[in-house]
Formats: structure tokens, C-alpha cells, sequence
RNA sequence: UGGGGCAUAGCCAAGCGGUAAGGCACAAGACUUUGACUCUUGCAUGCGUAGGUUCGAAUCCUGCCUCCCCAGCCA
């Protein structure tokens, strides 16, 4: 079987297999353990476990925890069971901090060769020596240590005989290089802070400029995707690899990051929002991490669905909230439970109806699918509908119930509609019908009609509590440390719903409320009160 | 005013010198015991812009404009 490209990343992969450049793929999915995985970071994982499963090579986990300040073990488990959730695989689990030791070894490689020196400028002044975009940078007075000064201060450094920012390693490239990544980078910097995985045991820690390509290098890994911000890191990368005396020689390739129109992606703010207390943790479901996604009821499948359908490119790629939404709905419509359900009832009475008589209406959970469980409702004489299926006076295409129209009860009889109480506000109290018992479902009748409502027997109902969350959103205002506020739209809406009784909800599965949307159970559901969030509404707009 | 990138429909995107794929959204219609799903049809005389090369240009060349990224001892 022919394999085929379907991205410019595969591209490369297939002509560097098919021209013997590499011999197997190797990739690695490098998160650094600050954060939880977001729907963003989905399609990066997606594609280094893709390419290398497509191309018969292997993908490791490999967290970039260089930086202790902002990490910990909490994000490094979260990663590890999110990726898992995603359905993926990894062979071996790996960290920069393994490669410690051989970073330190070629640290000392390229001091020896006269490439790095030990810089004792102060961080500002580092930063006022390293020029601006359009101004060239200054040599650091201390460039032209001697190999053996540089040795012996880089050992202090080691063994921490200074303070945190007093001294630093810097790669000696070119302080003029129009690229600013190529000023003398710092490559290793003194680090005191308790390392989560290590505790106390290094004093110096690499820069990811540094430790970066060496642990690809290491790894052997051969295509290393990431993101386009680092096209301007690419020169660095490779000087790195050239010069540190490994064989290896991995490739950097970058692609645009997939963000979703509106949606708040930036741990940055999503630390905030959970610290402040706006928001439960990071698994609310108003926020897009995968947990969040998760509790909220978005599977998988979808996921995976929607990043490989927004196609890999190098433009700055930002899809509509509808692309996204298409995925959940496709996956959810082929394995949600059908449910009747009312948000707003309203009272239906079937006057012809016997007051005492019940019937049991079994429908199918899945009507589409081969799968044969069911589920049993009770039919009888006086009835919830939905607010919105009922219409005093009639709009042109509206099908639904408004006196003198048809429409089918689901599972049940055609009936007609004949009045209706108001209030003195004009809000309709009760509707009036009757039904046909010539029409029950299933039998052979004659009789067509447009629209098909869902309902509840009043004494078989049960009330539930649903959520519909609008997304996580940044307001235009900024508080007094300068940050945007959490937009107060952004919030958890609680409604009621009604449910049949004798319907048994588990956490595991979904379920299709009709005409309102999917549903899942949230993990506030205790045995007392059922509580639904909805995952994302039905295709179904018109005439509401 | 430096460097690095990207420009094709409302959104995402294929295209690589031979006359603009596909998906989302939208619109119309069919079907329907969910106005869902499914199906059918429509949707760029046009590829940021101005020139040039060519029998022929989204594709090649030149100029210009827009947008994104880079001045952490973060990743």
C-alpha cells in the first residue's frame, strides 16, 4: 500500500524516508508540565504520535521541564492521563531533565572550544547589551574569558557559589546577527527553586534554546514539529546540533497553532481565572482544556476529528466555533441516547382521553443504529410539551402545535389541537387536544403531518437540573494589575428540565435530549438530584 | 527604518505553468415518528495589489500593501 502525504510535514517525512536522509521516523511530543493540555495542543499531539504511527517510527512523551518556577508534578500526571484520553500511546516517557548531565557535558565541550563564556552582566544589562530589532548588539565585556577562567566559573556556577542571576553561560555566535536568538544566547542560567522531579540536585539548569535540540539529538529523534513562533529559533537549533558534537542531526519543522474564534486558550489567564476562583478548576467546563472539554461531554473522536480536518499550514489559523461544533455533533449523533425532555412545560390535556388510563410508549435509543435497548415512557391524559412547540398564533412554515393543527406526539397518537387557556397576561396556561386513536405509532394509518413533538406524562416526570455554559471569555476592561477581567458573560446558566422517571442516566453515556441538544451527566450528580450539562445544541435554529 | 513568516470564498484549505478540490457556514428542495440525521442542488470569470514573462499565470519574475512572530537568565 502506497503511503500518501496529506500535509507539507508529512511531506518532508516521505522525501526524507524515500531519499534515505532517515531511516525510520522518530518524533516526540515535548509538553512542558506548566499547564493542562488545551484544545489547542491537540493537534500537536496528534501529529507527532500520527506521523510517526503512519510512517512506522516511534513518538515519545518527553517533558520539557527546564523551567522549575512554573512546573510541577499535578500538571506533569494531568498530561500524561489527558494524552491517554486522546487515545494515545506513548512508547516511553521521558524528561529533559534525564539529559542533564550529557547538556552539562557539551556545555563544558563548547566552552573548551572557545563557543560559550561565562557572562557576569546583570539580566538589565544583558538586555540593554543585546540591542534592539533594528540596532545591533554589544560584545559582553566578559566574551573573551580565557577557557580556563570560563571552566572554573562554570564550575562555581555548578556547585552554586553565586546568586541566582549573577552569572550565566552564553552560546558566543554573533551579538550583530539580525536575528536577535543569535545574540550570544544564554544557554544555561543559575536556578536555586526545588525541581519537582529532581528536587535540589542541579544548580544550573539549560536554557530550552540549549537543551531543546541536544535532547532530540540524544533521542533521535528526526523531525521535530513544533510551533511557527520558533521559525526564528531554527538558526539557534541548528547551531546547537552542529556543535555539540553529536551525530544525530534532527529538523526543526514549524507549523500554525489551532485556535478556535472567541475561545480563552492561554494558561496564562486560565492559572488566573482558577487562583482568583472564577472559575471550579481547570476542568470547568466553560474553559477548553481537555478536561474541561471532557466534564462538559465533548469525546475524543471528536477532537481528533476536528484537528485533522482543519488542515496543517503556515498560515495563523483561527476557525469559526461553528467548524468545531460540527465535530461534536457528528460524533455525539452516532452514539447519544435519545431522551424526551422539556425545559419550559407547558400543560397539554388530550380531552378524549381516559383520566385514569396510561399507556406504556417504548422507544428506541438509538433509532439509527442497529442496537436494540429501550426505553418506556408512560402516555396518558394530561401532558408536558415544550413552551416553544406551542404557538398561539401560527408564523408561515411553523409546523408545530397552534389550535386547529395536527402533530404527532413522538412514539404516540396524531393529535389536534382545539384551545387553550391564557392569564390575564396573555401567557398560555394549558393547551387543549385530541387525539386519534386510529394513529398510534407504528400502525398503518393514513394520516401525515408535518411535525413531531416530544412530551412527558406530568406524573412520570421528573425534575433535573441542566447547565449551558457560555464560554470562557476575556471583557475589554483590565483590572488595576493591568490584566483583562473575566467577562461576567462567561458564566454557568442553570436551568430545570424534566425528565421520565423511570429512565436510568449514568455518567458514561450521552444522551440526545430531542430538539435541545446533547447531554451528559455532570460529576456534581448526586443519587438526589441529576445534573446535566449540555454538551453543544442540535443543528436546529429555525422557528424557536 | 532589522530579521523571520503567511496571503486562494464568511471560516479552514487543496493547488506547484494547462484554465479554481474538499470541509464548515449559508441558501433552496427531498425525506423524516427528532424542523435532528440522511440526500439533492446552489455558493470565487476569481487567487492581497500593480506591473512583467508566456500561446497560456493562483502557480515564474519585479515593486507595493496588509497581517503574524522575535529585543526572558520562559517554553
Amino acid at each position: 500500500m502506497e503511503i500518501k502525504a496529506e500535509n507539507f510535514i508529512e511531506d518532508i517525512v516521505l522525501k526524507d524516508l524515500e531519499n534515505g536522509k532517515i531511516g525510520a521516523v522518530q518524533t516526540r511530543h515535548p509538553p512542558e508540565p506548566s499547564g493542562y493540555l488545551h484544545i489547542g495542543h491537540v493537534r500537536n499531539v496528534m501529529l507527532n504520535y500520527g506521523i510517526a504511527k503512519k510512517f512506522g517510527g516511534v513518538c515519545n512523551l518527553r517533558f520539557d521541564d527546564t523551567n522549575p518556577t512554573k512546573e510541577s508534578q499535578e500538571f506533569v500526571d494531568g498530561i500524561k492521563e489527558d494524552v491517554h484520553w486522546l487515545g494515545f500511546d506513548y512508547e516511553n516517557v521521558y524528561y529533559a531533565t534525564d539529559y542533564f548531565q550529557q547538556n552539562y557535558e557539551i556545555a563544558l565541550k563548547l566552552i573548551k572550544e572557545g563557543k560559550a563564556f561565562v557572562c557576569d552582566l546583570s539580566p538589565e544589562e544583558l538586555s540593554a547589551y543585546r540591542g534592539t530589532l533594528t540596532e545591533p548588539g554589544k560584545n559582553s565585556p566578559y566574551r573573551d574569558r580565557s577557557v580556563e577562567e570560563n571552566l572554573e566559573l562554570f564550575e562555581r556556577m555548578k556547585n552554586g557559589e553565586f546568586k541566582q542571576g549573577e552569572r550565566c553561560l552564553r552560546a558566543k555566535i554573533d551579538m550583530a546577527s539580525p536575528n536577535i536568538n543569535m545574540r550570544d544566547p544564554v544557554i544555561y542560567r543559575i536556578q536555586y527553586n526545588h525541581h519537582q522531579r529532581i528536587g535540589r540536585k542541579w544548580n544550573i539548569y539549560p536554557s530550552y534554546d540549549f537543551s531543546h535540540p541536544l535532547d532530540d539529538a540524544l533521542e533521535g529523534v528526526t523531525h521535530s514539529i513544533c510551533g511557527l513562533d520558533f521559525e526564528d529559533h531554527r538558526p539557534l537549533y541548528n547551531w546547537v546540533v552542529e556543535n555539540s558534537g553529536l551525530k544525530n542531526r534532527p529538523q526543526q519543522v514549524e507549523y500554525a497553532n489551532l485556535n478556535i474564534e472567541g475561545v480563552v486558550i492561554g494558561k496564562r489567564h486560565i492559572k488566573r481565572f482558577v487562583t482568583e476562583g472564577k472559575i471550579s478548576g481547570f476542568d470547568d467546563p466553560r474553559v477548553y482544556t481537555l478536561r474541561g472539554l471532557k466534564r462538559r461531554g465533548v469525546l475524543p473522536e471528536s477532537l481528533l476529528e476536528f484537528s485533522r480536518e482543519a488542515k496543517v499550514s503556515k498560515t495563523n489559523t483561527v476557525c469559526e466555533m461553528s467548524f468545531f461544533e460540527h465535530f461534536v455533533r457528528d460524533t455525539l449523533n452516532k452514539v447519544s441516547k435519545r431522551v424526551m425532555a422539556v425545559t419550559k412545560p407547558i400543560k397539554l390535556v388530550i380531552t378524549n382521553y381516559p383520566e385514569d388510563k396510561e399507556e406504556d410508549i417504548i422507544l428506541e435509543d438509538f433509532p439509527q443504529n442497529e442496537t436494540t435497548t429501550t426505553r418506556t415512557y408512560k402516555f396518558g391524559r394530561e401532558l408536558f410539551i415544550e413552551e416553544e412547540d406551542f404557538l398561539k398564533v401560527p408564523v408561515p412554515k411553523f409546523h408545530r402545535l397552534y389550535v386547529g393543527n395536527k402533530v404527532r406526539l413522538k412514539g404516540a397518537y396524531i393529535i389536534e389541537c382545539t384551545g387553550f387557556d391564557e392569564d390575564e397576561n396573555g401567557n398560555v396556561t394549558t393547551i387543549y387536544a385530541t387525539y386519534d386513536p386510529a394513529t398510534k405509532s407504528g400502525s398503518d394509518c393514513n394520516v401525515k403531518v408535518k411535525g413531531t413533538i416530544h412530551w412527558l406524562n406530568q406524573k412520570h416526570a421528573k425534575k433535573v437540573e441542566v447547565r449551558l455554559y457560555e464560554n470562557l471569555t476575556l471583557g475589554r476592561e483590565r483590572d488595576e494589575n493591568g490584566e483583562y477581567t473575566f467577562n461576567p458573560n462567561s458564566l454557568t446558566i442553570l436551568e430545570n428540565a424534566y425528565v421520565e422517571d423511570g429512565i436510568t442516566y449514568t455518567a458514561e453515556e450521552r444522551y440526545q435530549f430531542i430538539r435541545n441538544g446533547y447531554y451528559c451527566l455532570d460529576s456534581d450528580t448526586t443519587p438526589e438530584k441529576l445534573v446535566f450539562n449540555r454538551t453543544v445544541t442540535l443543528k436546529d435554529s429555525k422557528h424557536k
